[in-house]
DNA sequence: CTCCTAAATTGCCACGTTGCAAACTGTGAA
DNA sequence: TTCACAGTTTGCAACGTGGCAATTTAGGAG
């Protein structure tokens, strides 16, 4: 049985007010009354019960971190940064997966809100915003990524269609005339996506090029597998195009590998940019032209603005919109 | 103000003690009562504080996973796998991060034992075993990976050393002649590391190869850049030699991008393999000959093993291996 | 109609902590 | 000596829940 407050405060021969006093750095308690309490502790490895003191309090000093998957490192990349974030202000963070299923999402609305946590970041796939006034859950939330647009919801995120766009015309601008898309989503619902594909479209018209459906290859999962089966897919129907702007770098490095497969030289015959620039699109050969958002900036953001929301719920809930830079690496590289 | 179990009760004409009844799936509630309660509960959005729960039962149904980094592909991939084993035992996980510092590792032995968690999956890089004893926590541990091998504390890992030896014996058989490794720590402490080499040299002996200090390239992280960085040096030092066995995955990714750096034809001139068969791996160009641990079964039997450790405290803690498979993909092609 | 039994419901209390306010201590000034 | 006051310590109560055991209710048998 592990030792309580009680336990300290009679070895110390003290109450277990002054032993609370001590452990929350109450100033006005004696210098040996806090070493002789110091020593109990020590003596019987006590560690305040995070239950009670919660119960007594209302708060738990924890935040849930939400995203679809942590094998994404995109998200597993956040997580560290978010983790740091909140660490720097004395939160713990849970990280939770929803596999992107609007059905999990939801319930991590519900769920968290057991008294688990103070505060949650959601970075939704699926969740639409009738979803989030629907479940209102009863902690504030800070979503990330563009998925939902709500009034009466923090959302930090990058400008996609810009991100998108100023990709697009760098293809454009380094020669490229057959611009295939790779992460549209065939099934409504994944906002970033049609973002996503917007930018592209919008790079194109300002360039005078015609928008031909048939570059727009679907994926409803975002894996390395899902880019190389689409490239695949497009190869073995024929498609005929010079670059491909993927919607994200793991599309792009499944699509990288395809071409590979295909005895394609990237960026020899066609050119090949992602979005996130995980650590990988540094490393991996071709080294991959990509997208870096901000996301030291996103995480500290997010979690600034939860702890915020936590201190004055009814804060007002401004989205903050973060900037990005493009990395033009090998894989881009003029034909 | 949310909701409590009185608040419910009031508004269902019951006492706060038949709402519990119902929430806990009590049998002896009368179908009609547990209609009216469950009306209260949805009408006020009540949810079971958390808090109060554990505090009055003692368990949180919360376990922590803690690991060096979550960006390290391998650790969100078992991240993944944990997590899933867990919520099919009803149990939700914490992901941690120690950075891999044994204070910090240390101090997740000490800390998560503020009763917030039920139990301790611990991934450790630099802890020794006498630290396991002298901090020991208050609730139970399983260790993952061979860092510690003690007695009275659960291992689950794969066998390093013949893992280790096993891929070496694949480039020896291959016709790689001068084979260089890759992931040897300069500090002591990192068991893991002395079992991979002992397992490198181990098939050296076997072939009747000589061991060469040279070959063996040093680095204390294991990211893709300490791998590039790594065999940058070495190339600079005109080190010579066919082949290289990579410590882990990402090391050996980094030592891949290197050598397209230096012009040099992976497999053509050097091999290159790995460990932990992250996705990456399968992706990357060229493909990477890897060690696949059983990552589904090793995520399963920690989870399982933790659950009957907090069951029955004082069962017997023996370690268990799992196995792994050797896949060879294009990066160790003969030359 | 009574009695017995099982089903359904309830009150009381403690889990370990901290907010609050009260109480005690010691020091120096009047 | 008394008093004021800052510094230090304490007792009480309550956070929301579920274990326990007691009580009430319903249903069926005699």
């Amino acid at each position: 049985m592990a030792a309580s407050i009680h336990d300290v405060a009679q070895l110390a021969g003290v109450s277990p007010r002054t032993v609370s006093n001590v452990v929350n750095d109450f100033v006005h308690v004696r210098i040996e009354t806090r070493t002789r309490v110091q020593a109990a502790i020590d003596e019987l490895g006590y560690r305040p019960n995070i239950s009670a003191r919660r119960l007594r309090q209302g708060k738990t000093r924890i935040l849930a971190f939400a995203v679809p998957e942590l094998s994404q490192p995109y998200f597993s990349e956040l997580s560290e940064l978010i983790e740091r974030a909140a660490q720097a202000s004395g939160y713990t963070v849970m990280a939770a997966q929803t596999g992107g299923v609007r059905e999990r999402e939801i319930g991590i609305l519900r769920d968290f809100d057991s008294h688990i946590v103070d505060g949650l970041i959601l970075s939704p796939m699926s969740l639409q915003a009738a979803d989030l006034t629907a479940h209102r859950p009863n902690v504030p939330v800070v979503l990330i990524g563009e998925q939902i647009s709500s009034e009466g919801f923090v959302d930090v995120a990058i400008d996609n269609v810009r991100a998108v766009g100023d990709i697009t015309r760098h293809l454009i601008e380094t020669g490229r005339t057959r611009i295939a898309a790779l992460g549209a989503y065939s099934s409504p619902g994944y906002r970033s996506a049609d973002l996503r594909l917007e930018g592209y479209r919008n790079s194109l018209a300002a360039a005078g090029m015609p928008f031909d459906p048939a570059l727009v290859l679907y994926t409803d999962v975002y894996s390395r597998q899902a880019g190389r089966d689409a490239v695949l897919r497009a190869a073995r129907q024929g498609l005929d195009f010079d670059a491909l702007v993927c919607f994200n770098d793991v599309l792009a490095l499944g699509a990288i590998r395809a071409l590979a497969d295909l005895g394609i030289p990237v960026p020899g015959r066609i050119a090949v940019t992602g979005i996130d620039d995980i650590d990988d699109s540094t490393y991996c050969v071709p080294s991959l032209t990509t997208i870096s958002p901000d996301k030291e900036g996103i995480a500290q953001s997010a979690v600034a603005r939860l702890l915020e929301l936590i201190a004055t719920p009814d804060a007002v809930a401004s989205d903050i919109e973060h900037s990005y830079r493009l990395i033009v690496r090998e894989s881009s590289a003029p034909a």
